[in-house]
DNA sequence: CGGATTTGACCTGCGC
DNA sequence: GCGCAGGTCAAATCCG
């Protein structure tokens, strides 16, 4: 359907439920923006030898030839009648060509755009690494000893640096953000110009592979060595080793109710085992990364035990290729996590003490929002997202006046996924929902900006069906917990220092009703 | 037929 | 050292 506003007001065709087209002179272009065009913007065509002339559709603009004929509100001249008389069908042809041709740009605006999309994963992961990689190097700095040389011995680390800390260096992002399991340690040994040691060569199989088992061996072997290295090169790579391999020790925890089998979280994942737990008559799933060879991320599905309507997804690991966009919100999550447990910890020496930001912010909606808990046997941040509550929006509203700095300030910190991004993200969860949506005539961010409010400014009018519409379509995407997710684990990661780092294990229980 | 899943065996860490 | 539990491997099987 083809729309005209009123006089005066500028031009603007809407397609169906999609957003408007304008036309800048060379063809149509898809606008996001339902804002005023200006004068310079407003189309002159081609006259055209099928349409009997131009149609003014106000005074003062340029002559306006559609080519669609559309009814507009404006004054139209006799003789154009006649001509549309007779040339209806042709013109019902071109409309229909003009239609085709716009279809076809929507299609390749969209190629396009999941083309931007697909590189902001990019962009995303690569600060990801940054990011690792700046705290690694901060806590060269903080511990100075590590980085030495010959006098360095693991006795003397694992004296000054408790065993969790140490298991939180990001080494694998240190060394280029390859985070598989062989190959960073050869990077490693590369980087240092020395050759690898004859286990190491052992362990290679005669196709240039690794064999896993016995790396992994010969790593928690040099973990377990007690007797100070003369090697500095060697006792670098053990800590790197140790260090990667408990890098994947850090996990995010998703609690949400589905009764799929799997939350959809945008990446491919193959099944390589399934387990009883002791404890939970429901097996444990387990799944590893496919989109990427080598890709060490791995996560683990399991039902609740207390209610089998919980899906319990557990990530382990940051992935070490480009990630599409729907799945930059959860890798995004398990980066920012493990982020936070190293600032964490390393926040603990400097003698703040502070029990948890996010558990003030959020308070006022529960007390058992969020919880801190030393128990858990990795590093784990556990998002809850089964809880129930008036609205998710309302939550994420009062999230934002409760934070302790402004939100635009955390987003100045550019974490993977800052709160610059949420509305982003949630834009993500509900471009999957665009039907959902149909009939909003907005654009993500509009929307978005309605639904999170803008500065605590006044909602219009339609804002309650907005909402209504925005928080049906959210909270029935699974992608919308991995959004959350992100942004919970964001909004931790960036208040963090004020994190005491005593705990391993944060729990944030999101109330988010309706979640399938 | 190739890729994904299943499933029993194996490895490892940990507590006793 | 032994047993248990969690995690992983890889051959067998399934499936599109």
């Amino acid at each position: 359907m083809f729309l005209f506003p009123g006089t005066g007001d500028p031009i603007r065709v809407a397609v169906g439920e999609l957003d408007f087209f304008r036309h800048d002179g060379n063809g149509w272009n898809f606008s996001d923006e339902v804002g005023p065009l200006s004068r310079s913007e407003v189309i002159k065509m081609e006259d055209d030898p099928l349409d009997g002339g131009s149609a003014v559709l106000r005074p003062g603009c340029p002559d306006v030839n559609t080519g669609l004929q559309l009814v507009t509100a404006n004054v139209r001249s006799d003789r154009s009648k006649m001509d549309e008389f007779d040339s209806t069908a042709l013109d019902d042809k071109r409309a229909e060509r003009e239609l085709a041709q716009m279809q076809i740009e929507l299609r390749r605006m969209n190629v396009e755009n999941q083309k931007l999309r697909e590189t902001l994963g990019q962009v995303l992961s690569s600060y990801s690494t940054l990011q690792m990689q700046m705290t690694m190097l901060l806590r060269r700095q903080q511990f100075p000893w590590k980085s030495n040389g010959a006098e360095d011995s693991q006795d003397e680390v694992d004296k000054a640096v408790p065993r969790q800390l140490l298991d939180l260096i990001p080494v694998s992002a240190a060394e280029g953000g390859d985070t598989s399991n062989s190959s960073s340690e050869e990077r490693t040994q590369e980087r240092l110009g020395s050759p690898l040691n004859t286990a190491e060569v052992l362990s290679r199989q005669q196709d240039g592979s690794v064999d896993v088992r016995e790396s992994k061996r010969i790593r928690l072997e040099s973990l377990d060595s007690k007797a100070p290295k003369l090697d500095s090169s060697r006792a670098v790579v053990d800590r790197a080793a140790v260090t990667e391999a408990t890098m994947r020790k850090a996990r995010v925890s998703v609690r949400a109710r589905s009764e799929a089998p799997m939350i959809s979280d945008g990446c491919q994942w193959r099944k390589y085992g399934q387990k009883m737990a002791k404890g939970n008559p429901c097996p444990r799933a387990y799944y590893r990364c496919t989109m990427a060879v080598g890709c060490p991320v791995r996560k683990q599905v399991q039902r609740c035990a207390e209610d089998r309507s919980i899906l319990i997804t557990t990530y382990e690991g940051t992935h070490n290729h480009p990630l599409p966009a729907a799945a930059i919100a959860m890798a995004s999550t398990t980066s920012s996590a493990v982020n936070m447990l190293l600032s964490g910890s390393m926040s603990s020496s400097d003698g703040v003490t502070n029990p948890n930001l996010l558990a003030r912010a959020i308070a006022p909606f529960s007390s058992s929002l969020v919880t801190i808990s030393a128990s858990a046997p990795f590093p784990t941040v556990t998002l809850d997202l089964t809880q129930q509550a008036p609205n998710p929006l309302q939550m994420l509203r009062q999230l934002q006046r409760q934070l302790p700095m402004p939100i635009a300030a955390i987003a100045g910190h550019p974490p993977s996924i800052s709160t610059h991004n949420l509305p982003h993200i949630l834009g993500e969860s509900m471009l999957d929902n665009q039907s959902k949506f149909s009939g909003l005539q907005m654009s993500q961010d509009s929307v978005l900006t309605s639904m999170l409010g803008k500065h605590g400014q006044q909602q219009p009018s339609s804002f309650p069906d907005t909402v209504s519409a925005a928080t049906a379509a959210i909270t029935s995407d699974p992608t919308f917990t991995a959004a959350l997710a992100a942004a919970i684990a964001s909004i931790i990661n960036g208040s963090n220092p004020a994190n005491n780092g005593t705990a391993n294990s944060v729990k944030v229980k999101i109330p988010c009703h309706g979640l399938p």
